[in-house]
DNA sequence: GAGGTGACTGCGA
DNA sequence: CTCGCAGCCACCT
């Protein structure tokens, strides 16, 4: 709470999403306690690039299951190539079965499907 | 210290 | 499902 920045925690929580897995920054501000606050979880990751090791950012999207952030990646087609590269399918800048994937930070693993 | 910004969310239509 | 409005809090200048 003092050195770690609310940044550091959602680096942490974003890190523990497992591959081919999304989350959205609600869930991700619900689970560090700033529920309401999803635009500080939006902020950390425009940040994020200053984190390390980096953050797979391209994992957290919207609640619509947009990919807003792509353009903060350098390349604004390199989120939806990382999220394709996972097994994750992606159409018009929105991710396909968004629910299917999602994955919540307070269930940390299984969902097994 | 104060003001402005933003990779968001929830509600209603 | 999508669109628009208003609220929210930490970081930067």
């Amino acid at each position: 709470m003092d050195t770690f920045s609310f940044y550091e925690q959602v680096y942490q929580v974003v890190r523990l999403i497992p591959r081919g897995r999304v989350c959205s920054y609600g869930a991700i501000a619900s689970f560090l306690g700033s529920k309401g606050s999803a635009r500080m979880v939006g902020y950390a990751m425009n940040a994020s690039h200053t984190a390390y090791p980096p953050v797979p950012a391209h994992r957290v999207v919207n609640r619509k299951g947009m990919l807003t952030g792509k353009f903060h990646f350098g390349s604004p087609s390199l989120m939806e190539q990382l999220l394709e590269n996972e097994g994750i399918k992606v159409q018009n800048d929105r991710i396909l079965d968004f629910k299917e994937i999602f994955w919540d930070p307070s269930l940390e693993c299984e969902t097994d499907i």
